[in-house]
DNA sequence: CCACAATACTTGTCTTGACAACTGTTGTGA
DNA sequence: TCACAACAGTTGTCAAGACAAGTATTGTGG
């Protein structure tokens, strides 16, 4: 699908090592730019090879922790912290490919639940160990004291913006 | 501009604790996610202030720093990791709003010259220190010590990937 | 009962990024 | 010199995210 999808300017090995940033912040921002940016296009290739993105695989995957049930649209998307209109567009085209279906409530005619074909659960089951593997292949060569050093510094470094910004940290749903 | 601009999956508060995650490699990557999308929150909502996106402020400062001379579009796009057509376009938008011009170079009519013009400059002025007090925001509540070690741990998780899906890590031009 | 707010989507439009394919222009070899 | 590759951009098309505005449908107060 893509293989680099926004891009992390400069950073070159220039201006004569030390000063190549305006401050290590910054360099601290491009740094994990460019690492978020790398990682995900690992994950990109795998979901390209089936034709999907990954948050087309993170809709597919929401719908089978629920099936054979089904759930609300915008239940859907707030799980994956999409706007109305975006989810109802990828449903859209996952519907196209009759990897899911839509059924409008009888009982409340507002609400169009969703929920995953077999050839969605076929494409899941296909991905499963592909996608266990990939993560594997993306963080397994740090060891457990860098996965741990990192998580927490990931977390320390967006604590003061997860309220205002990132507001997508404090759902009340039920656990996938 | 966006407030946020992808989304990450699930990390709720749920699953009692433990395994909220399939492995820790998904959770350092969600973690990442996150965090990323946080911190590019900050910015963005500074630039949205002035109508521009992230990308275009680099093209501009870009531009900036070899003017008053200019510099052909592919090379632009190249230092902004941007695919020839998305640079186009972009520069398209910026000199709609007289940010940049172009002109087409007499003895290589093939190439497109492009410069940042007095607007362009005024805006940039605008912005300088405001990006400052930004990145201090995003990230300077982080110690010193916490700076080194994310910027290490960050670099050693791209590494295995950056040869393959992330080709602009080494590009061999002049510094910005 | 009925206007009106709230809910649950849906549609429209813009920006941006990805890829393919196309137009000019220049350089190169036969 | 003349075909043809290489180069520099541009255009077209689609996916996706952002926001505003619209359509049904349901709940609710007067």
């Amino acid at each position: 699908m893509k293989s680099r999808s926004s891009k992390p300017p400069g950073l070159r090995e220039s201006r004569t090592a030390a000063n190549r940033f305006d401050s290590v912040e910054q360099e601290i921002f491009l740094n994990l730019w460019r690492t978020y940016d790398c990682l995900k296009a690992v994950e990109e290739r795998l979901f390209a090879q089936h034709q999907i993105s990954a948050q087309q695989y993170n809709a597919l995957r929401l719908l089978r922790s629920v099936s054979p049930a089904s759930m609300p649209t915008l239940a859907l998307g707030r799980r994956l912290i999409s706007r109305g209109p975006d989810t109802t567009r990828m449903l859209d085209r996952l519907e196209r490919r009759d990897l899911i279906r839509r059924d409008r409530k009888s009982d409340n005619r507002r609400v169009v639940q969703v929920f995953i074909t077999s050839p969605g659960l076929m494409l899941l089951a296909q991905l499963d160990t592909a996608v266990r593997d990939m993560h594997q292949l993306q963080l397994g060569h740090l060891s457990e004291n860098q996965q741990r050093q990192l998580i927490r510094l990931l977390k320390t470094a967006r604590k003061p913006h997860e309220d205002d910004s990132c507001d997508w940290l404090d759902a009340k749903d039920e656990p996938a």
